[in-house]
DNA sequence: TACTTCGTTCAGTACAAACTGAACATAACA
DNA sequence: TGTTATGTTCAGTTTGTACTGAACGAAGTA
């Protein structure tokens, strides 16, 4: 086996992740950055993953602080190099988990707060006809699904799940 | 309190869950048209939400046919109208298992797939030197935790979590 | 059978998100 | 201090996708 084999495994599986994140809506180069790292021994700069991927050195940048936020990746010090060098963490567990949570949360308390304020209005407004009944009713119904879903963050089954 | 006022406070909800479903990748019409059914106490028409929501035809006509299969809304039958009526489920939980299963297990079954064809390329060309042996390491890890993320749907904790 | 009403399809469009790259900021070095 | 090497930012461009609407099909009606 050569290393150049090797080598189009690894191009195969990133151009794969690529897809992955992009599917997923986290964009493609997210994936890209991830696996090329992943797949590498030594530390990676920000100029190998342009000319590796060839993606854009503002792709790069950005790419590479994302995933830094998750945990996803970290950055390392290399003698004699003022470049900034990366590794891929492997903890999947954990980084899903970061990731879930910053796309997520915001968006939790964001339906919260459409659902505070449309509560809030209906109190207004009451006076107890049977149309008001009925989206008063449904609204609280939405209101306890949301905090089973908020509640099941705090599950320590589901945080085990994570570990 | 009048039904105008009711009405604000829906068209309100009825923009939310619109921007809901639009940032969680899923359209801004699907959000829309299960909302507007959600507070509606009669079953609702393809032109009713064309009229309410100011949305095309098409559409109307594919966005209810999303939800329907995941289960979110149903068809019902009103006598003596020729047209297709709706009204919302509010089994919240298996709308959100149906959902996610629904846009995620497919995606699965490509990860493993990439996977697979990964390990049988490094099989062919395996001589054990230092670098594929690497390669071959992370590539086992991974493929662990699709396997631990692929169990956790049939996991009975959180098959009990979407009840 | 011709007409009307309704739902579906899909090529085209409009819009939003991802990516680019040049200008800028920062820090090391001579 | 000027020069070089590097990272960041963001306005502009590209790309992808959700939505539109006209054409079509199906099924009821007169």
């Amino acid at each position: 086996m050569n290393n150049q084999s090797l080598d189009s495994v690894v191009y195969q599986f990133i151009e794969d992740a690529g897809n992955a994140t992009k599917s997923l809506g986290m964009g493609r180069v997210l994936g890209q950055i991830f696996a090329y790292l992943y797949f590498s021994q030594d530390p990676i700069s920000l100029a190998d993953m342009q000319d590796t991927l060839g993606i854009s050195k503002g792709s790069a940048s950005m790419g590479v602080r994302q995933l830094e936020k998750w945990g996803a990746v970290k950055k390392v010090w290399v003698k004699g190099d003022r470049k900034d060098y990366y590794i891929a963490n492997d903890w999947f567990g954990r980084i899903l988990k970061n990731a879930v949570m910053d796309t997520l949360s915001e968006k939790m308390e964001s339906y919260a707060s459409s659902l505070g304020s449309a509560e809030k209005s209906l109190d207004d407004l009451a006076d107890g006809n049977g149309r008001e009944k009925f989206i008063r009713d449904r609204l609280k119904h939405l209101g306890d699904f949301h905090d089973r879903v908020r509640g099941l963050v705090k599950n320590p089954l589901v945080k085990a799940l994570f570990k």
